[in-house]
DNA sequence: ATACATACC
DNA sequence: AACTGGTATGTAT
């Protein structure tokens, strides 16, 4: 609320905003010795440019969130009989222990810095090197590159900052799904079922292939691993487990509910898929930081279900989650965006510069619909300021509508504000569909 | 329904 | 100088 003071000497960065600004994968492999030197460099050399600003705005925000979230908590264990609330928590654990399935031998799998490796059997001098792969932003980085604390996700100035000898390749994203399909099709011969998590992971129920060659999990999974390195010289991790849960590189979990237990009890909480940089501060906040914790606080959890979700962290705590692996279902499509850069930091102040951008990706839009058979029932139109603040506006209607260029631009006409006349650095449109335009007919037919 | 924020790779 | 891009889902109003 209150106007920002200005001190006289410029107040240092809290961790928080040093830990943002360091990015969101510092959990990755490979991690460099001393974090907190890197983290220092990565935050002196965003300071001073508008993304330091916007982070610093967002760092505040989350700031105030949590206050408000442990002045709930306060206010929510006043005059409640606290062990009680622990008593009904304890019989849902219970509930969910009971129901607890090790039948089934789950693997995860994940390529080792994929991009890099893939890089690396196409140009063998980047061998012992550190490099970056991707211009502007590096998709990933080598394990030589990662020691400076160099990761994916960074902009390249930055990791140039952090190894100044850093080498960056251009992206070759051919190269790496001809890659990927063949180390899936090894996968598959494991578990045809199995499903692939982007282009270098995925998980697999390997029950049925134990069974049947009658091997353990960790012999089947050396072996599958020793067919990927033989047919395509790149390496894997696996995690084995009774559930989907992310294991830390290669492990074995036994079976077993003591292992279990003791394995979640010091797993840092971020490390849970689904528990990004601001569930860690939030859940931090109230004294959670890994997943024991979670049954210390079980009280505080349960009295705040709709802030943090209790089922979701019991479950965790217990170390349960799925085990089972689908395919995932012939994916429609949903989306269809296009995009358009602003490479200036000039005022877009003309109106008619403005609809002229429009314009392109509007046609870039209707192009791709049209070539697709796609359409959709909302339209979403999405930009960035030079702040970084993102703003997004968006018009549903409860029938397809028209993918044509000028149909598009009219519902954009009717979404736009004014402040797109102000400095706009990035805009995009995205035009999202349930369902495509087959499917569509069809409806329409009865 | 809309406007965002968060998370994942 | 430079801060992924695409998609799904959650949450508040």
């Amino acid at each position: 609320m209150g106007q920002e003071l200005n001190p006289p000497n410029p107040s240092p960065d809290t961790a928080s905003l040093v830990k943002r600004l360091a990015g969101p994968s510092t959990t990755k492999a490979g991690l460099a010795k001393d974090q907190s030197e890197i983290n220092r460099i990565i935050a002196e050399a965003s300071k001073g440019s508008k993304f330091y600003d916007n982070e610093k705005r967002k760092d505040k925000e989350l700031t105030e969130r949590i206050n408000k979230i442990l002045k709930q908590r306060d206010d929510a264990r006043q005059g409640v009989d606290i062990s009680q609330i622990e008593k009904s928590t304890d019989h849902t654990l219970d509930q969910l222990e009971s129901h607890r399935d090790l039948s089934q031998v789950i693997v995860h799998v994940d390529m080792d810095a994929f991009y890099a490796n893939v890089e690396l059997l196409h140009n063998p001098e980047l061998k012992g090197k550190p490099f970056g792969v991707g211009a502007g932003v590096l998709s990933t980085a080598s394990y030589d590159a990662r020691k400076y604390g160099v990761r994916s996700g960074m902009p390249g100035f930055i990791a140039k900052k952090l190894c100044p000898e850093l080498i960056l390749v251009n992206i070759n994203f051919t190269r790496y799904q001809e890659m990927s399909d063949k180390v899936m099709d090894i996968f598959r011969r494991y578990d045809p079922n199995m499903l692939a998590a982007g282009c270098d992971e995925g998980y697999l129920n390997i029950t049925a292939y134990c069974e049947e060659h009658n091997l353990d999990p960790q012999a089947c999974v050396q072996e599958m691993r020793a067919f990927v390195h033989k047919e395509t010289n790149l390496t894997v991790s696996a995690g084995i487990a009774p559930n989907k849960n992310k294991p830390n590189g290669q492990f074995y979990l036994p079976f077993d509910r003591e292992s279990i237990k003791s394995f979640m009890q010091d797993l840092p909480i971020r490390r849970i898929p689904g528990v990004g940089r601001v569930n860690e501060r939030l859940l931090d906040a109230i004294g959670i930081k890994t997943c024991g914790d979670i049954y210390t606080h079980r009280a505080t959890l349960s009295l705040m279900d709709k802030q943090f979700g209790l089922q979701f962290l019991l479950r965790i705590h217990l170390g349960i989650a799925s085990n089972v692996v689908e395919p995932g279902k012939r994916e429609e499509r949903k989306i269809a965006s296009a995009k358009v850069h602003f490479r200036t930091f000039s005022t877009l102040s003309d109106r008619q510069q403005i609809l002229n951008k429009l314009e392109e990706v509007a046609a870039e839009l209707e192009d791709d619909t049209e070539r697709n058979g796609w359409t959709g029932k909302t339209v979403t139109l999405k930009y960035k300021l030079n702040t970084y603040q993102v703003y997004t506006r968006a018009k549903s209607f409860d029938r397809w509508i028209s993918t044509k260029k000028d149909d598009l631009l009219a519902v954009c006409h009717h979404l736009w504000q004014y402040h797109l006349l102000l400095l706009v650095f990035l805009i995009f449109i995205i035009y999202r569909s349930a369902r495509n335009f087959c499917q569509a007919i069809l409806c329409q037919l009865g």
